[in-house]
DNA sequence: TTTATTAAATGCAATATTACAATAAAGAAG
DNA sequence: CTTCTTTATTGTAATATTGCATTTAATAAA
């Protein structure tokens, strides 16, 4: 159906999920990496120097401050956007904690 | 349209996203935990344990062996999943190598 | 006020994803 | 061989995602 049931599994899982799938795309990775740099935190910036139409990438932008991992600021006519260093910190301790599930205590049966 | 534009986009770029996108979701994160506590590498197991029928649950494993971070074997009737470790491994430190881009050095303009 | 400039919102088309019923395939048990 | 068990495959429906042209909204500049 297309629809993820998401009442079967843990916060926990969803969580991780949802933040997974907030970097399942090129664009969104190629923007994150841009704020990291922090040479082009202006939307325009980044329509330039990634090949995408501006809506597109608006819309990829939309889902990074939905995932709450990029904050934007009104700047007269342009908007301003860098990454969120705390909710980034949270996430990061989250990926990492499924990340590092010990995998020495793991057997390998095949 | 649906189709991403991989071919604009570093190949780290696209590595990135495709393990995060195989990560985003949750029955997939539910699979992965429960291979790591390895007390159901059975796949009938997983169906028993998560609650999807069998075909979606064969459809995630399949996914997450597409994606190179589990493998199958084949004992009998049945078939016994596990992580892959190596790939494992690779997979985490490709994504420790964007969740750690220094955020010290990045600006909060916002 | 009028005219740019910039970014978000809307609407649409194409493709992908999620989920499951039904079926097929492959080996085990009788 | 027949039957049972287990998993993969196929087909289908519903929803989500990706991408862009067009439009709208909001501020800046003239």
């Amino acid at each position: 159906m297309g629809i993820t049931k998401s009442e079967i599994f843990t916060e926990e899982q969803n969580r991780i999920a949802n933040m997974a799938k907030a970097l399942g795309h090129p664009a969104r990775i190629s923007i994150l990496q841009h704020l990291f740099q922090s040479d082009s935190c202006i939307c325009g910036d980044l329509v330039d120097k990634i090949g995408l139409a501006q809506p597109t990438i608006s819309q990829h932008l939309k889902e990074l401050k939905n995932a709450g991992l990029i904050k934007g600021n009104v700047e007269g006519t342009s908007v301003c956007y860098c990454i969120h260093k705390e909710n980034w910190m949270e996430m990061k301790k989250l990926l990492n904690s499924f990340l590092d599930s010990d995998i020495s205590t793991t057997s390998e049966c095949c």
